[in-house]
DNA sequence: TTGAAAGCGGTACCAA
DNA sequence: TTGGTACCGCTTTCAA
């Protein structure tokens, strides 16, 4: 049997597939007793909306503009990769993605959208850094119409219509579990961020320091350095904390940021000493894991951040469903023993081995 | 400015839809020379077929028969509600979602195959047991030109499309890293499983010896015990071998069955003595974890795998993309600093936390 | 070998 | 307030 169409409901009630039509969708002129006649006898027969044929007939064409930094590209593509995915698989509408790229997070992004105003994007997705400087920015946009979802970190209070993140609060609070499970020992324990202003490192931070704070008492924490993301700075802090004494125990870099780091340990000849977790997951990174010279990295999933930030975008914009607010993914908790499954992803992002 | 069809194609070159469609198709009764012309022409023009309109046209009904047992309900049923998810997502094609239900894996499912000998299906979902019993059914409906892909477990030289499961190597591997890492003291580990002719099953072991014996040289194996994933069985095998001395120092629990070997332990008082790795999450656990009572669950995601496994079969069906022969998730590692992530997960399956 | 045309299920416009 | 109809892009059948 084939499903139902408004042809059906037309001819069993008798009326025009036009009424029907405007009946379901509750625009004005239809009789509210037809109208009620039409929605209960859809309902009776069980009638689904033909999407293919809406698509087909509406024939939408949706501008997103894409706001992301160049900074970062072991992140940052594979998120472009994901929207790309989102959009490809987005069959028959006609999505036209814009990426705009601004030097990294929380600088030059402003400037970026104030230079594009003359654009009309049906909606964007940024990656925002410090909400304090991106906020009016976005509020403006979103006054005027524009549908923002905000990936990678988020920006609360600027009228978003959602954020797509892995849950920075848990990658914190992950590692703090990891080293209190793994290390025996009584000391204390480092963090590198990147900036405390973008709140998803923040969140990190909070997550780290309160579960290490409850679950082990036996580790202190140093104040947490912020290295602006620059690989030079977190070198020389990193050098600079390993040159006092004691030596941490155990450091959690909590940005893409841990090459340089790991760098200043080998030549302290600390690495293996000093228990290390990274967060993501690029080609330098591999070798220490699997040589186990790190304990883990927290793996943040960019490919399907970046996918199901544009399927939330897309299905807002072609029907209607708000979003929730709010969608943080679970991090990847990758280790020695699951690395393989994930190396796919280091190389070229598909979505096939990590997808839900 | 909208994208082309294969009507630009046909005025631009003057000549009729219809040959363009068969010239794109590679159908017969088509002249080398216009169908050279036509397939250039629409690499020019960056020709994208309008998958909606298509779809509307073939309007095709697919049947799809979901062969799962009735046990273990806290895995199978959101794998259920993912093959859900992807046939209401695959919008504008009818698909009809046959669920079929036998005893337990590897009991019932032949013989209901057997009965359903009449059915038509264009594809079928199988979770399956043993290799050798299942296989020849699986090859028989294969070689009938049925598309049939194989979740949460794989039957190999079936002539199946496909197989999606949660990577069982990896599993495996990761409960022996974790072993390793927090467990100084030198002494034994024991394994309890469902069937070790299931591959899925003797997979988890295979990458919990190995990755064993090569990192853990001060924690060695007992002899993996079957329990038939029959809770009572379970038990007993566990008060049994808590009975011994010394006790192991971890187990673990590589099926969903992890509950009456939980039971057990409490009432030997080895709770929080004796480390525990599970196996997927399921409200029964869920004090365990966040007690810290139980060290790790790992979850096999099966609203992913079911929603992953219904999108290859479809798109096979309807547009012939021959999908990867093994799809091999990554386990979520479950603690319990991340346990909240996934708690929406144990009461109403959704895919919005962690799809990717 | 090619052309012409019908029709898939909705939407939207114009006429009644 | 309602009915009738053109059309979205593609596939397929029938005719030429």
């Amino acid at each position: 049997m084939k499903p139902p169409s408004i042809k059906d409901i037309a001819q069993v009630l008798g009326i025009s597939i036009g009424t029907v039509d405007r009946a379901l969708h509750g625009r004005s002129d239809v009789s509210p007793t037809t109208r009620a006649r039409v929605l209960k006898k859809a309902e009776q027969l069980g009638y689904r909306p033909n999407l293919a044929a809406r698509s087909l007939k509406l024939n939408r064409r949706l501008r997103i503009g894409i706001y992301f930094p160049r900074d970062i590209a072991s992140f940052f593509d594979p998120l472009r990769s994901g929207v790309r995915a989102a959009a490809s698989a987005s069959s028959g509408v006609n999505v036209e993605l814009v990426f705009r790229t601004f030097p990294r997070l929380d600088e030059g992004d402003v400037e970026l959208f104030a230079a594009d105003a003359g654009e009309k994007f049906n909606g964007i997705l940024i990656a925002p850094g410090n909400p304090e400087h991106i906020g009016p920015t976005l509020r403006a946009l979103a006054r005027r119409g524009v549908a923002i979802v905000c990936v990678a970190s988020d920006v609360p209070r600027s009228e978003r219509l959602a954020s797509v993140t892995a849950d920075a609060y848990a990658s914190g609070a992950i590692a703090a579990e990891l080293f209190s499970r793994t290390i025996q020992k009584t000391g204390h324990l480092a963090t590198i961020t990147g900036e405390l202003t973008t709140l998803d490192h923040a969140e990190k931070l909070r997550g780290f320091a309160a579960n290490l704070a409850v679950f082990a008492p036996h580790l202190s924490l140093l104040p947490a350095i912020e290295s602006h993301e620059q690989p030079k700075v977190a070198y020389r802090q990193a050098a600079a904390l390993l040159s006092r004494k004691p030596y941490p125990l155990g450091i959690y870099v909590s940005t893409a940021n841990s090459i340089p780091v790991l760098r200043a340990l080998e030549e302290k000849h600390l690495l293996g000493e000093v228990q290390v977790i990274a967060t993501d997951l690029f080609p330098e990174l591999v070798p220490y894991i699997e040589s186990g010279k790190i304990l883990a990295t927290l793996y943040q999933r960019p490919f399907t951040q970046g996918k199901t930030a544009l399927e939330l975008l897309l299905r807002y914009l072609l029907n209607g469903v708000t979003p929730d607010p709010v969608t943080r993914l679970a991090p990847h908790i990758i280790l020695r023993s699951n690395l393989a499954l994930f190396s796919s992803y280091v190389a070229e992002p598909e979505d096939t081995t990590s997808s839900g």
